[in-house]
DNA sequence: ATATCAATTGAACAAATGTTCAAACGATAT
DNA sequence: ATATCGTTTGAACATTTGTTCAATTGATAT
């Protein structure tokens, strides 16, 4: 953070402008979460990981396997996807099975994907 | 990266599931293509930059005046979503005048809005 | 109880990222 | 040419982030 002093000599270039862009403009708390759920999907790992959850559950060994990574490193983002709620997981024995949390995580993928694609 | 040896005891525990999720899956190029699209969105100074210019184009001054920050910082970021196609800008004298590329850059930031609303 | 295996965790390390500061650039004026 | 102003740029710095390694947990088996 900076201070709130104007910038250019002109104090402000464009007070009609600047009450415009301000009045629409979500709150603080929006724009930090909507950047923060940005952020899960930019990172190659773990968009490679919800992927691979496409189809089918998976362990985190099969992911690790189909991956070419450590379980270890899978795991570390296994736990952010877990606390974004984008997957959940159940417990078979020794084996952790994970899965997209929803629908609506297939639904972001996929329109994710085509706009790359576009 | 890592060696592709199998990760636990039973070499692939579901190799049934393991062809599943690999059948479909994008290639690496989408996969990273992808990630980088997200992590464009992913810092709240970016999306801020978004954000008021979703109304109205405003000059570099009014963005840093809007946000608090300087006008390096914006500047900096400004790059960043230039490279990304997100924002275009006209130059008109000593000032530059940023606006949001087209409507589909409007399209993805109400939808992403609305996701985090619900 | 001991052993084994899948998974998780924490600390350490390396790499990537965002902001600041100072200097430079481009356009307009005197 | 010199000066001024808006913007851009590069290097330095601090912070964040992802992976590795070693140790630990939780569950099943002998």
């Amino acid at each position: 953070m900076k201070d709130l002093a104007p910038q250019c000599k002109e104090a402000v270039l464009h007070p009609d402008r600047i009450a415009l862009a301000d009045g629409g403009m979500p709150n603080d708390f929006e724009l930090f979460a909507l950047a923060d759920f940005y952020k899960i999907f930019g990172d190659s790992t773990r968009i490679r990981i919800l992927f691979v959850l496409y189809e089918t559950e998976l362990c985190v060994c099969d992911i690790a396997e189909l991956l070419g990574m450590t379980v270890s490193a899978i795991s570390h983002q296994l736990r952010a996807l877990k606390q974004a709620r984008l997957v959940k997981y159940r417990r078979a024995g020794k084996t952790v099975y994970y899965s997209l949390a929803d629908d609506h995580v297939h639904a972001i993928l996929a329109q994710g994907m085509e706009h790359i694609r576009e």
